[in-house]
Formats: structure tokens, sequence, C-alpha cells
DNA sequence: TATTGACCCTCACGCGGCGTCAGGGTGCAG
DNA sequence: CTGCACCCTGACGCCGCGTGAGGGTCAATA
């Protein structure tokens, strides 16, 4: 017959010795037998029966609680286990809805910073925001900041004014469409914008020199609300600037 | 500017009264500000940060090493957020893992006791140890045994002779061609006594009144190791009980 | 104004489930 | 015999609150 001594056990179940002390004092977890130098020894049994109650516990069910479960009758152990299992299946379900969440707030994050990145010296603030945005950026995101504004600083300034003008003609022909949609009532919501709100996203991208995801667009409606933007939006037209936010969202939700 | 009192927040985030308290105690969560009347009032940055929180202590991460984490300095909020996430991933991983061993053991279950509510009056067992194996299976699986042996036994009472008669060839056909291919030195999980053991599935399925699936039939190759199985199959062929036994394991686990 | 019910406060004991350590015994190899 | 790894019992203490005592504040109502 095999057994366990404690150290043994507690590493096959990934427990500590002295939780099997403590679960051989309250009675939860007996040992198959005690020697005559009072070690402790545990058997296949013991083995599987505390399996049994390591999953209880990740449901955080109390010890005692557990103990009396598992001494139950039989004709308990199928009911039991289908409640387990439910609340097993809860419980992933809690954690997977915690990690889309967090994918949602990460998606964001990048957006934002991609955005950043490149809009900031793209001719879309004066000049003479620069300074100011840019301590903005800094005292909002913080330490790492600095080294990213001076790279994007050197990629923009390798672009040539034709170049740049060629964008900014682009770009001011996506808002207009855009704009335009907005002047004709249509609701932000409405499909008849995407043609002109992929056109935009496609500038993004260019812009960004990679691809703009629909979660870094969606990222990016957020960070248009800041006032340097909003200014900006409104001067195209009162209200444009809500407007297009809410487009903008519209369709990065619609795409799943 | 909006404000909560405790309990508002407290209810909004799913929390206790006493944990607001205590959290402000050891300056994790400190209120907006506190009135002349000593309460506690929050604001939104504070509800931000305590579903931050809440989101750490999800994955037992110890209250002050959460404050030192949403203290850093921003420049960590991406890849403490990527960090959390994997962890939150791995903990859905890990309770949906223990969802899938649960149903395996309910499937098992299931199978052993359809398997006994149908097959202990369908003429396998001699009449004479049907009272010591009913004893068995109440002794077994307990409480409410006695009532469903009670339910098989009116619904067996009431096929006739010759419906029984019948049931009782097919799966003679059935178990020669089994015995036939062990005699034949087939290794019990060759692919070419599929048919056969598909044939004794069906069987089954049909004795039983519903579909037999592959987690059942697997289960019910655990019983047939049942001593009075056993006899029975040993009396077609010595050592046929445990190449049918192995036969229809390995047909199962095939199944995926 | 007084009353009442809901909510707030501080203070403090205690619980569940161990982690950690002290002090001492056992088994086994060199 | 020594040294190392493992075992024991006993016991203090920690973390994160739950619970309750005793008392104050707020707002509606009679």
């Amino acid at each position: 017959m095999k057994t366990y001594t404690v150290q043994q056990l507690a590493e096959l179940a990934g427990v500590s010795v002295r939780t099997l002390h403590h679960y051989d004092e309250i009675g939860l977890l007996k040992p198959a037998f005690t020697g005559e130098n009072r070690y402790r020894y545990y058997g296949e049994e013991e083995l599987l029966r505390l399996q049994q109650i390591l999953i209880h516990r990740a449901l955080d069910i109390p010890l005692m609680e557990i103990g009396a479960i598992l001494d139950a009758p039989d004709f308990d152990r199928l009911a039991v286990l289908r409640e387990q299992r439910d609340r097993l299946e809860s419980e992933a379900k809690r954690f997977a809805g915690m990690v889309r969440t967090i994918d949602r707030t990460i998606a964001r994050l990048e957006g934002e910073t991609a955005m950043q990145d490149n809009e900031l010296y793209s001719g879309l603030i004066a000049p003479e925001k620069q300074a100011e945005y840019e301590a903005w950026l800094v005292e909002r995101f913080g330490g790492d900041m600095e080294a990213r504004i001076a790279r994007s600083r050197k990629a923009m300034g390798e672009m040539n004014e034709e170049e740049r003008a060629g964008m900014m003609a682009d770009l001011q022909r996506v808002e207009e469409a855009l704009a335009e949609g907005f002047r004709r009532g249509l609701p932000p919501q409405a499909t008849a914008l995407d043609p002109a709100i992929e056109a935009h996203r496609r500038w993004v991208g260019s812009a960004w020199g990679r691809e703009c995801t629909p979660e870094a667009y969606g990222g990016l409606a957020d960070v248009y609300e800041h006032p340097d933007f909003r200014k900006r939006y409104e001067a195209i037209q009162p209200g444009f600037a809500e407007f297009l936010v809410t487009a903008m969202r519209a369709w990065a939700r619609r795409q799943g």
C-alpha cells in the first residue's frame, strides 16, 4: 500500500505542511494512520479527498462546510457536483469578463498613445500650442513620454513640405464629407457615414504609419474630446466635435 | 460636483461600508473630503480607483501591494494592466479547467447510473442475484436508489416475453462478434472492432430507451468491472471481460 | 419644537485560515 | 557519532474584514 508523508502529500496537492496539520486538527482531512514516531501517513483515498477539498476551497466555501459536504451520504454526490460545476463556471466567466474589460482599457490606452505620437506634429495643432500640449501629455502619461515625443518629432521632421500638404488636403476632404453628413442631419450612428468614417480611419492609419484598428479608432474618439481637438472641430461647424466623436464610437462598436 | 457617502459608494462598488472604513484607515482609498460632521465624501475619481482596487483584489494581491501599484508613476500603467490581464486570464482558465474535470466526473456518474437502472432487469443478471445486486447498489449509491430500482422494475415488467427474447438474441449476436475479434487476437484498440462496438452501444441505447453517449459508454465500461458482469463475460470466453472493457474505453476515448 | 428613522462616526473584539518560528525527536547516510 | 532532512506539538500573530457598542447628524413629519 502506497503512503505519503506530509511533505509528499503537500507537494502532490500544492498545499503547505501547515495546511495539512490544520486540516487534521479540525478533522477535515485525517491521515490514514499515525506511526509510533507520531508521523502522519496518508493514502490514495486521502489524496483524492484532498483534491476534492481544494476544488471546494477555490469556491471560497468555508472549511467546515466542505467537511459537511464531503461527509454527506453518497446520494448527494451528483447534485453537489452539479452545483459546484455551476459555481466554477460562474467564476470562470467572471474572470473572463474582467479580461475583456482590461483588454478594452489596454486598447484604449494604446490607441491614445499611438495617436499622440503622430498627430501632435501632423499640423493639426498650431505650433505655438505644441509646448503646452507636450506638457499636458507628460503630466498625463508620465515618465517615458518625453522620449517618445522626441522620436515622433524626428520622424515628422523627415517629411517634406509637399508630402505634408498632400496629407492635409486629404484630411480636409475627409472631414468635409463628415461635416456634410452632420449638416444634412444624419444621426452619427447612420451607416451612410461609413464610407467617410473609413476614409478617415485610413487617413489616420497613414499618418501613424501603421493600421488604425477599430479598437484604436474607438480610443481615438476619446482623445478627440481633448479641448484642443474640440476647438478645432467646432471651428469647422458648431456641434461637429460631438457628432464626430459619437460617429467614430458607433462605427468602432459595430466592428464587434 | 457629484459626491457619494460611504453607503452609496459601497453599493455602487459591491463592497461593505466597513471595507471602505478599513481602506481609509490604511490609506488605500481616501475620501475626496471629510465634512465637519466627520462624514466621508467620495468623488468619481475615488470610485474609479476603487474599481481598480477590486480587480487587483480579485487576484489575491495584498492590499498594501495594490496601493503601491496604483500609486506608482503613470508610465507603469499599461505594463501593469497587461500583467493583470494575463493573471486574470490564467484564473479564468483554471476555473474552466475545473469545470471540465467535474463535467467528466458527472458524465461518468450519470453513465453508471443510467446503466444500472436498465440492465439490472434486462436478463443479464440471474434473478437470484438481483436482491444481492440491489443491496450492492444501495450501499454504493445510497438514499434514492431504492426508489429508482422500483421505477426500473416497473418498466421492465411492462415488456412482453417476445420483445425480451428478441433483445437477448440481438445482444448475443453483438457479443459473439466482439468475442470473435478477441479470439482472432485483435488488440482491443483495433478500429476493426468499431462496427461491433457501435452495434453494442446501439443495443445498450435501445435497452435504455435513450441514446448511449460516448461518455456514458465509457462509464459503462467501469461498471462492467463489477464481479457479476466479469463472471458473465468470462463465461463467454476466458479473458474476454478485460478485452471488452478495454475495447469500450478505447472506443469512447477516440470519440473525443 | 420634538420625534423618528436612516445614516454617519469611532472604537474594538474576534474570526477563518493559515505563516512563521521555537524547541525537540526520528531516519538515514557517511 | 555527526549532520542533514524531515517529522512532531505548541503557539503567536497577520490580513481583511464582520459585527456590535455607543453616540452624533440629517431630514421629514406631526
